[in-house]
DNA sequence: GAACTAATACTCGATTTCGAGTAATCGAGA
DNA sequence: TCTCGATTACTCGAAATCGAGTATTAGTTC
């Protein structure tokens, strides 16, 4: 799968929308906006022209008319291309069948989980729960508000695949809350003490593990077996 | 939350490797694979360096000595400050408290489900779910191996974490699959009518709606109460 | 009809991001 | 001891990203 000469998720949008009928570039922002689809989408209007000028430079878009209303700015008018519907159904075709690779800025965070200590862990994870069903809830709402006009759910699938995924997030976060919470996650036991030595008696976290027993006694006995950079 | 002056979770990680001990931005590159983060965060070398720069000019890390081995090119070592030290703080009580919204590729390929017949947007979503069974098995693979080394949890929920968003992902999927195939998702019935009059005709779908009985037939009623450009 | 607010329709350039490329050295095998 | 691939350690510039700012007009309210 060659790299896409155009990137941007939102360049996917511009060529689906001008899949549609021609339109100048705010008036897909509008259309997109209106549909709901800059919810899925990430539009931003520095990206939209740039992203519209590279494509007109790749060949998948064409200007067909420039419009002068007024003293207003002139509007360009742009169509697809043969080229341009064929790139558009490749990605589409690599969006839907083929999974990318994406780190979600949580992963990030859980990645240094043990820099906090485990309370405050706690404490910022129930705060992030909240947050999550805060949108649960607005998504809930929103799709009670489209079921009940009788829209149909083929328009809104990317919609309810977010709330599945927010859903997710909150299920394992409250299992992970608990774990810390009932000091069953192997390796909080350690987490407490080592937090304890860094933070109360300032011993530096590269040390910990010269004298292991020192500082977490002899109760964990996988510390002498690991290899200090383990896997 | 005014916006973080260096963005790249990348920058996150360097902050937090150079919290353990002083490094030069290599050696934080190979711990982050020998610890395998980088599974985790996004690790590019051009972004390292630039992010390293940005860190030192924002006054997060400091350099605290150059060495030179032989011809090779020199390396700086880093060491992060008490400005450092409470930027990581921070970001991560962020990462961990505040769900930031993000977009994923899927989201963007399902809003535009519609341009593609249901057969074929059934065949992909099944590719796409092999190949995301595939990661499943590779990451329980790994963490039965990690917890028969009695790796603690603590150090691979991020992994945990991924798992529960693919297995997510999956469960969402099929469901899907399974509506479309079986026409139990609403508007599928559209779908198809509106797509063959698309492709085998020739007709514009802007134009579908202007007629919409012509079309459809009238067995889709909702058709005629929505309005054109229904939330 | 004056004064605002909202909507329209972009522009700009500073920063970020990226990944391919480079160049030296190390180590294992023939 | 020679070779060759892996590892170390970065550099560079083209391209993408972003969001605040600008200028005009339409609509609304008093």
């Amino acid at each position: 799968m060659a790299k896409r000469k155009v990137a941007n998720p939102l360049a996917f949008a511009v060529l689906g929308s001008l899949g549609e009928r021609p339109m100048h570039p705010y008036e897909i922002s509008t259309m997109l906006k209106t549909r709901g689809k800059d919810l899925s989408i990430k539009l931003n209007y520095g990206s939209l022209y740039s992203v519209v000028a590279a494509l007109e430079k790749n060949g998948f878009i064409e200007a067909v008319e420039t419009v002068r209303d007024g003293n207003r700015p002139e509007k360009t008018v742009y169509a697809i291309t043969a080229a341009g519907r064929d790139e558009f159904a490749d990605w589409l075709a690599e969006l839907l069948g083929s999974p990318e690779r994406e780190f979600s800025q949580l992963e990030a965070g859980l990645a240094y989980l043990p820099a906090f200590s485990p309370d405050r862990v706690v404490e910022l994870l129930d705060q992030r729960i909240e947050a999550l069903a805060a949108e649960v809830e607005k998504l809930e709402t929103t799709h009670a508000e489209m079921a009940s006009h009788k829209f149909p759910r083929i328009f809104w699938v990317e919609s309810e695949f977010r709330l599945a995924l927010v859903k997710a997030e909150i299920t394992y976060t409250r299992q992970l809350v608990r774990a810390i919470r009932t000091d069953e996650l192997e390796g909080s036991a350690f987490w407490r003490k080592g937090f304890e030595a860094v933070e109360k008696y300032g011993i530096q976290p590269a040390d910990l593990f010269k004298d292991p027993v020192k500082y977490f006694g002899e109760e964990l006995p996988w510390l002498q077996e690991i290899p200090p950079e383990a896997k």
